[in-house]
DNA sequence: TGTACATCAGTGAACGCGCGTTCACTGATGTAC
DNA sequence: TGTACATCAGTGAACGCGCGTTCACTGATGTAC
């Protein structure tokens, strides 16, 4: 398991003018990578290179440097967490109520299905040091920012329809992708953790204010 | 900042006998290094050993690897935790409310005074490879338990004495603690992220499911 | 239609670094007689 | 009270490893004439 002598993997090299296909393929390989071990820290550009199937300074053909690499697994992690978000959002129909309880499954079994990545996304210790290198702080702002916009529209739809009761949506929707964030992280770290079985339904229900019918 | 040169430290060697010192400086250099620099792959053996001053092999007179320092300090992050917990309740007094807020309060207080630390703690990535090595599962099964079973009883305590309604107290407490861990982690990696300023309080008085006078 | 040439995708060898760990050791401190 | 000796706390040099990164390069592919 995590062999790397699985993979001699001859590979094809692109042809003029697809190079950029070799980008898509490192980032692919370094989401792999992360969600097999769960640690960041194995995600090295001589892992990755192994895993591709290239000599580790291709790489740079592609990527300034190793913290870019990893900019890019986390901004395409996040991209396709919004992604899966916005399909559960559409596979739920009108009914507000539905549509929250959609939204926080959805974002609930992106975690559980990818604890590394998740862990990554939110742990905070891919963080490059921004003072220098080619990630900016820039980069980093707007990462989490979709999902909660999501939430919090989907919020705002319960209250408009009678369904949930908030003094104050936008608080109440980081109180709500809190008590999501807390439980998708700590399942990702302790999967052995003796959960009790309703205890996503418990956080969101409480969390969202519905209201009683 | 973070550096080193700033210690050359003549050290008085310890006397016979009292070579047990030693352990907790290295516990105590290895929290250190965590706190400042937030990041636990800064904690080697080698940097611990050059902030207390003495030479890398001098720590295998006390623990068998590297993994068994970082459980250390876990252990005794989770033991400081727990400390400060139960002194916050000791010093709240006999209201069931008050004691639970105080409960509450302190542990963030704990998480936003050692930022790296806490993420550590529950970030999962510290974790080694329980397969080998010195460090076994049952050494990491009751960390995060003492805390969980004070907010349990404090909760508890609000329930008996009608300031707060639970149909199922351990699962409740389990909820309200995903609250704070969430709030707890999430500052901890993204101090800079707008908090609304009573989100505390907000996801507190919510998951505690407070009556209303 | 043929050919010289520029460009592009990717390589192989090498660098210096910090790491965990091992080994045989040193020298001060306490203890048995 | 003196001294030989065991023990204990800690050391210095060395090992092999994987890492990020650099450098000069190779050879296939497309293009200008």
């Amino acid at each position: 398991m995590g062999d790397d002598t699985s993979a001699p993997h001859v590979r094809v090299r692109n042809r003029r003018g697809e190079g950029a296909r070799l980008r898509h393929e490192i980032v692919a390989a370094a989401v792999e990578l992360l969600d097999e071990t769960g640690d960041e820290s194995a995600v090295t550009l001589r892992s990755v290179a192994r895993r591709v199937g290239i000599a580790a300074p291709s790489i740079y053909r592609h990527f300034p440097d190793q913290p870019a690499v990893m900019l890019a697994v986390v901004r395409s992690a996040f991209d396709e967490l919004d992604e899966q978000l916005r399909g559960a959002m559409e596979a739920a129909g009108d009914a507000p109520r539905e549509r929250l309880m959609a939204l926080c499954g959805s974002y609930l079994r992106f975690a559980q299905a990818h604890p590394g990545r998740y862990r990554t996304m939110f742990g905070g210790l891919w963080v490059p040091d921004l003072s220098e290198g080619s990630v900016t702080e820039d980069d980093m702002v707007a990462l989490g920012q979709e999902s909660l916009r999501l939430l919090a529209e989907a919020l705002e739809g319960c209250v408009a329809a009678g369904r949930a009761v908030s003094d104050d949506v936008p608080a109440d929707a980081v109180a709500l992708w809190l008590g999501l964030h807390g439980l998708a992280h700590q399942r990702a770290v302790a999967p052995s953790f003796p959960w009790p079985p309703d205890i996503a339904e418990r956080v969101i229900a409480t969390l969202a204010h519905f209201t009683d019918e």
